[in-house]
DNA sequence: CGGAATCCGAAGCGATACTG
DNA sequence: CAGTATCGCTTCGGATTCCG
């Protein structure tokens, strides 16, 4: 593989947390729901129960592969559930935990905060790119 | 809302976007905030203004590339302000808007979920891992 | 000090093919 | 239906160098 030399990478695990605000765990849940499909998987579960196809069809341009893997990890962290029933033609139902559930709210909170602050954002970035031709920054 | 054959089991509704499988403007904030750097830069700016280099040791790990381009994207989102003053050495100081300060309360929001989830995520990874050896997932 | 420019490995993700 | 495996492109981000 490319591992070539036996030396660590990984460096700085985490922010200093000593002040008086609390910056430790944001990256954590940021890590989970950050990416680019879990949160679409979640906010599609909050309606209910659903099944592998079902979710695919409800959250389009997914590909299966992002599908497995999104729920995989959703799995992993005890987000959702995953039950398969041994039926033929296979049966595999997914429905959100109760801390599922819980991350529900948290993601309605960012919807909120994205419809609250979307048109201020889009003027800011108009001016900013009017004033800043060609910078590189999109 | 369309979805009425069925209802949530344990909580309320919570996240319906009003449509039925509308991408609400969650991934516009996570595509703003989700990346590695910019969550932890408006932390250290709501403590208050900082300079280039406070910013970059505030942030342990972070590349003079990486904070770079981070504040950039922040100013051009409105959400910072960058101030020059052409002395020499030149310094700049960074700051957060109005909007940036909104977005701290849902940055606490996320902080506030991660640490009251933490715990159980980390055990239900355990019990997952220990039951899906060598699978792949992370 | 506060950047910009370049290089390059790592990670994310889509497309496709195959399987039980 | 519900995956798994592989490939390859694209993006992300760290390290380094240079510059006003």
């Amino acid at each position: 593989m490319s591992v070539g030399h036996t030396e660590v990478t990984t460096t700085a695990p985490v922010v200093s947390c000593g002040e008086e605000h609390e910056d430790c765990g944001i990256r954590d849940v940021l890590d989970r729901i950050g990416d680019k499909w879990s949160v679409l998987i979640v906010v599609e579960l909050a309606q209910g129960v659903r099944r592998f196809r079902q979710l695919q069809r409800a959250v389009p341009g997914i590909s299966q592969r992002m599908l497995t893997l999104t729920v995989r990890r959703l799995e992993r962290d005890g987000l959702i559930t995953r039950t398969v029933y041994p039926t033929v033609p296979p049966q595999v139902e997914y429905e959100l935990t109760t801390m599922g559930h819980a991350l529900t709210h948290l993601v309605k909170a960012l919807a909120d905060w994205s419809a609250e602050h979307r048109d201020a954002i889009a003027r800011a970035r108009e001016a900013w790119d009017a004033e800043h031709p060609g910078s590189g920054i999109r």
